[in-house]
DNA sequence: ATAATTTTTTGTAATCAATACAATTATTTA
DNA sequence: TAAATAATTGTATTGATTACAAAAAATTAT
């Protein structure tokens, strides 16, 4: 993915492709470790130190609206986000921290859900330990 | 459930049967809301105002330790909290903000986790609209 | 092009849930 | 009954996130 195909990503969502939202969509999806918004001010700010904080926080919003990122809310501390979109499910180990993504059938998910509820999104989170963290 | 079932209860899982942990944990089985800390003090403080809203964090804390009471991180901005600790879902509705309970098959669970990882919690949150809000 | 308007960024201040801490009070043990 | 331990309380602090207003950048109108 060049820095012209981010560009045009934004634009077609609807939002102004600023130098700070494509670094941060491009962190994400080259990084797709659900970083929390700190660490990716402090991970950009080694590239671009003039970007403020507050502009990492508005981008990740706007880009939160526009639908290109979504926030995967599985350690009650902080906000992660994650620029894989579409349904999957999410994995925590709590021996290394990390966030594993896993296959999940949209069907499933429509079975899981309760008779007359109506879902906009659905979120499955496991936490545990990971294969290399069980040995 | 008469005020010394709740004693008895906290003794047997290791805790001090205090006024303050009593009080606590028999809101959350009369409340099955899944409500907020501040919430659950808000409430204690009618008829207990001495209590703390430091002792509502601690009590909270002691019974989830204690295996009582489990948190539910559905919403990002503040814990809520579960004195229903089997395996179960939550659907929450975007319009009125009420979290539903709904039932959750262990070997659903199972199988959805992926292989190789050991979970020791499953969550399945759902959000969109509730029954009644859907007309 | 230039000026006026709108959008975005930036730095700082404020918010708010949750925790840390130390003093007080209550309970248990010696 | 005294000493030791545990729990509660009020206040201070933390840390993620948002609010806000000024500055900068980009867009639109003249
Ligand atoms: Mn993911
Ligand atoms: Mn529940
Ligand atoms: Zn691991
Ligand atoms: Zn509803």
């Amino acid at each position: 993915m060049t820095e012209s195909d981010f560009t045009s990503i934004l634009s077609r969502h609807g939002i102004r492709p600023t130098q700070q939202r494509i670094a941060v969509y491009k962190y994400l999806v080259s990084n797709p470790s659900h970083p929390s918004a700190d660490t990716i001010y402090r991970a950009l700010s080694e590239q671009y130190p003039v970007f403020s904080r507050t502009t990492i926080y508005n981008s990740l919003n706007t880009l939160v609206e526009a639908g290109l990122v979504r926030t995967v809310n599985i350690c009650p501390e902080e906000q992660r986000f994650d620029a894989t979109i579409d349904d999957h499910g999410h994995f925590i180990c709590e021996k290394c921290n990390g966030i594993f993504d896993f296959d999940l059938n949209p069907e499933v998910l429509d079975k899981l859900c309760p008779e007359g509820f109506k879902f906009r999104q659905g979120d499955v989170f496991f936490s545990g330990t990971c294969p290399d963290c069980s040995r």
